[in-house]
DNA sequence: CCATTTAATGAACAAGTTGTTGATTATTAT
DNA sequence: ATAATAATCAACAACTTGTTCATTAAATGG
């Protein structure tokens, strides 16, 4: 995609201004964040930034693309039989461990860009990652007139609590292991919200 | 809560510069939005902005919030025992179908607000909502023991999932009504998403 | 209907941010 | 060591912000 920087004070300035960003994002929320913000948290002249990005904006999608390229790339290292066999009480999905670890390695952008503080938008563009994946491996394999509710909402249903719970983890200290968390959420996925609470269908 | 503004002139004045906003926010989205953009939307002088708001993010809080708490005060009519007499199958949570009817009578700044270019603080807000509503009405009854998966982590994935669906039905048009939309979120819910796909256990 | 109250207007203000430019310095690559 | 290029610095006009004050317009309620 994008030629090599190889100029390591490129590297240099763009890694200061991206971790600028991202306790910024933290501190104050992007919404409210400046360039000269930006640039005094990251100890460079102002001009420096616009040298590589175009505004604010530009800094952060050119942040959110890099991520979304590389939790895509996760998606080539499925094996398409693992969508078969699996019954997800012992074995997770591979890719959402991948995904999990890949949380874990940048959590500190993706904690805030996926909170209260972030963008709407970020988080749109990976539900429906997760969303092409599912559908590629799973529900592609699906009748739709067997469905009892439409596909559509279904899958606006399991990628979104996918996203949410991937959100919680992350706000709350990603103390579960991505495995863990996987298998958590094939569980859920598979047996059903309600009967992973314990209850037998008499009882609700 | 708020005294009420008797004089027609602020409630005429916040009217506009509300629905300024929410076309505004469609537009271009709430980042880039100026409060010269508004008050010339609104056809309202500058300075009159400033005597009812601080700034753009003041107002929207303030719009959040009313909204926040309207959705709070349709929990108050759940009747307790619905929680434990319906299937899922034929009735929906009640507390569901009011939450549609209230998103579609305000569907404008909703679909806005939930949508891309919207505020994810306000999904957290209403995510909170949603979480808090569920768990007094029926995960409070479960026994923690019980749990194949930890109940922070179920919650998140129902309530999220939840939120996930409204925004799908925003984003595609509303054309299923509230009872319909209801019914589908308690049957996936209840079912599970696995079973609602018309796989058997064997199958997957 | 009229007098009083209060909201909206319009103009002006300093302070701060933006994105750009051109000249200069510092660093990297080969 | 030299040529290339990234970073710095200062300055610029254009714009937004939040506030003030005098003036005009509209609503209230008696």
């Amino acid at each position: 995609m994008l030629e090599r920087p190889t100029d390591r004070r490129i590297i240099r300035t763009k890694r200061l201004i991206r971790d600028a960003l991202t306790e910024l994002m933290e501190e104050k929320g992007f919404e409210v964040i400046t360039v000269r913000d930006l640039t005094e948290k990251a100890d460079i002249n102002r001009g420096t930034f616009y040298l590589h990005y175009r505004d604010k904006f530009d800094l952060l999608d050119q942040c959110e693309d890099e991520i979304i390229n590389e939790i895509q790339k996760l998606t080539h290292k499925i094996d398409p039989k693992d969508a078969l066999k699996f019954d997800g009480q012992k074995e997770p999905f591979p890719f959402i461990v991948y995904l999990f670890e890949y949380l874990h390695e940048n959590s500190s952008f993706m904690k805030v860009v996926l909170g209260p503080k972030g963008d709407a938008s970020f988080q749109v563009k990976l539900k429906e990652l997760i969303r092409r994946t599912f559908f590629q491996n799973i529900l592609s394999k699906l009748k739709q007139e067997e469905m009892l509710v439409p596909v559509d909402f279904l899958i606006a249903y399991v990628s979104s609590a996918h996203l949410g719970v991937i959100q919680h983890w992350l706000e709350s200290g990603m103390e579960k292991s991505p495995r863990e968390m996987a298998l958590i959420l094939s569980r859920i996925t598979l047996l059903g919200p309600r009967h992973v609470t314990g209850l037998t269908s008499k009882e609700l």
